[in-house]
DNA sequence: GAAATAGATGTTATATTATAACATAATTGA
DNA sequence: TCAATTATGTTATAATATAACATCTATTTC
């Protein structure tokens, strides 16, 4: 939510998250890993990779785009983060422990997205495969309009 | 699909569909949007922008990266081709008169895009989005894997 | 504990995707 | 016809992302 009121909250959760899941996994969450991770989790608004590169150069001299992009694509492998394909930009992941297929509502007026697991749109996504005779892969669900709080 | 035996009859459908539709909204289907649209017909499957471009270049000797793009926004915004997110790419729209929500296979191997319209699709989003009190935009949804060609 | 190995980060360069800005040409319509 | 609009040509550059190789750090093996 742009209202978050809780935000540090969501950071130190995100955070830990990612520590115990790493932990499980035997993957490491190096500083530089935690300190993007942090960055990305600044708010629940999707962020790009070259405004994340600015952010992290002030804590980071040696800084560089691939620096920014190994990091994402670390998180986004291990779950920790979505790319939001519809804008070439990033968001935290709700809920990296329970992960299965879930979609995003992107709000156009204040960059807030939400995270959302639907059964319901998973069966469908998936009986449009089987009719199709298609062996599904990745599903991509990103739908953009005006959240609550901006209608309001 | 990949194995399209008549695709003849598809870029010619596509054409005249799209001269038609032109018509009806006063716009300008130019000697210039014409070849772009017939080269992203060449098959079913995507397109890059850069490689269209090339093929431009071939029969159109100015043709630059605005060259190109300006067509695409001209062919996406008039509903006669589709923008593939997740691939930054582009691929013909099936069925450019009777344009509503409309979703993608697209097969990993072949590259070919199957596109699909989904009454059941439909509601469950809108409902998810109702249920979210999300003023619902539009709606990306990108399903790849492997098409039925590609599995036998 | 030293050497070997694998993994992570630093660094330079460049590829890929897309648009801004302004000039010129073609079309439309008053 | 000429003014305005729309389309295209052209140059430059912005925005997004990766390749390739060097160096550093952690881990494993002996």
């Amino acid at each position: 939510m742009g209202n978050c009121k809780t935000h540090k909250t969501c950071i130190n959760e995100a955070l830990k998250n990612a520590e115990i899941i790493c932990n499980e996994k035997g993957v490491k969450l190096t500083k530089l890993r935690q300190k993007v991770l942090k960055l990305i989790w600044k708010s629940h608004n999707y962020v790009k990779a070259y405004d994340l590169l600015d952010d992290l150069k002030k804590i980071d001299d040696s800084a560089k785009p691939p620096t920014i992009y190994r990091s994402l694509d670390f998180l986004i492998e291990n779950g920790f983060i979505h790319k939001i394909q519809s804008l070439n930009a990033y968001v935290g992941c709700a809920h990296p422990q329970e992960h299965k297929e879930c979609y995003f509502l992107i709000c156009d007026r204040c960059q807030n997205i939400e995270e959302c697991c639907s059964e319901q749109i998973n069966k469908v996504v998936g009986s449009t495969a089987v009719k199709n005779h298609f062996e599904l892969n990745q599903v991509t669900l990103e739908i953009s309009g005006t959240c609550q709080d901006c209608i309001n």
